[in-house]
DNA sequence: CGTCTTCCTGACCGTTTGGTCAATAATTTC
DNA sequence: GAAATTATTGACCAAACGGTCAGGAAGACG
């Protein structure tokens, strides 16, 4: 773990400057389809200024990625495995709707890597991404043998969960569209929609 | 309305050669991320070949897109209104499920398209899609209405089920990463899962 | 102040890209 | 089979692309 800290604050503000500009790049058009051109006039910088403090285009969109999976997978480490397992869940549930409306920009971006097939995160989703996913399997698995929650797969109750949220960031263009709305107040209504959905599919039936 | 017919079957064939090549690139690169020689060669064509057939890069695209949009909605139309709510849209949803298995590369190049910001597809999205969704909304708020339909936001549980169904097709990197799967096995779990998952939140409550 | 390091840029380079075109090959038509 | 039409291609082009580099500007430090 060689990370180095000797960043000057001009180092650390343009860096800064460079991923928040290529994440908007990125997100919107894709890795092949993002340019340093665009990136460095986003970031207000010129392109060989960009390319001082990234070594290339590459660079940068991996240092947004590994950034942001942290980030991105927090929600679920934050269940509780002593808590109530639907009031968790649905929590979660919440906590990723809200990253949806609060980082839209995050979830483009790895949107579109995976719609292209994960190229430059397939390990980490192998990796670390899945074990999360399976211990959190285990632990739905065993509150539902407690009779606490519906039986109910717990990887596709992930799934769900991950589709029916990050869609409302994925696949804003088409809700706007639909919904004739340039605001966030769906959001609102999409809370109130899968917290009785989700409430619906995880209590678990008497009996 | 000046649809012109004289095809040869050269034309034909080669027309729809292109198409499929087209939208294997195009669904697993995006529209920039894709090119000209990658067609092609996936084609078995020379480039200049591919031109003559059509006439830019674009318009391959915008036949692929609109050709496609129409197979995509017809699941949609087909929910009967005279049917029975809960079935009708539990098929619907298996529908859809099945058409992430069987065409998944639609479902990429849409999913691209749109998470890109729909820009070459907003038009139909908020023309066409939009009545269609408006119109199923109605019925469903009819059906809530007659009691025959949990209460529930129809253009959600539209949005919901678009999520959920796609989500297979869209991120099957990552699901595959995380199942270790690499046949579709995980489709019929999936179907099980969505069959129970939406039963629950379809059926109304009793009172 | 002067020196040293960090920061920044205009000009440039090789490659890739979407697209053109003249010429040739294959097919259809009579 | 000749003529006309359709199909195909190698060679080419201008623009856009990711990236380099020498040199100058700005900041840090004694």
């Amino acid at each position: 773990m060689t990370i180095q800290q000797p960043q000057t604050r001009i180092q650390k503000k343009n860096r800064e400057t460079i991923l928040d500009a290529a994440l908007d790049v990125f997100s919107e058009h894709g890795f092949r389809g993002a340019t340093l051109d665009q990136i460095a006039t986003t970031a207000g910088l010129s392109k060989p200024n960009v390319l001082y403090y990234f070594a290339s285009k590459e660079a940068i969109y991996t240092a947004l990625l590994s950034g942001l999976l942290e980030t991105w997978l927090d929600p679920l480490r934050a269940i509780d495995p002593d808590g109530e397992p639907v009031d968790e869940i649905l929590a979660y549930v919440m906590r990723k709707l809200d990253m949806s409306r609060t980082f839209p920009r995050e979830s483009r971006l790895f949107a579109n890597e995976i719609v292209q097939g994960a190229p430059r995160i397939l390990d980490q989703i192998e990796g670390p991404l899945k074990s999360l996913v399976d211990e959190t399997s285990t632990m739905f698995r065993r509150w539902t043998r407690e009779g606490r929650l519906a039986e109910i797969d717990p990887h596709h109750l992930i799934f769900s969960i991950w589709a029916t949220t990050q869609h409302y960031a994925d696949f804003s263009a088409q809700i706007r569209g639909i919904l004739r709305s340039e605001g966030e107040e769906h959001f609102d209504v999409a809370a109130d929609f899968l917290e009785h959905f989700y409430r619906r599919a995880l209590v678990p039936s008497p009996g």
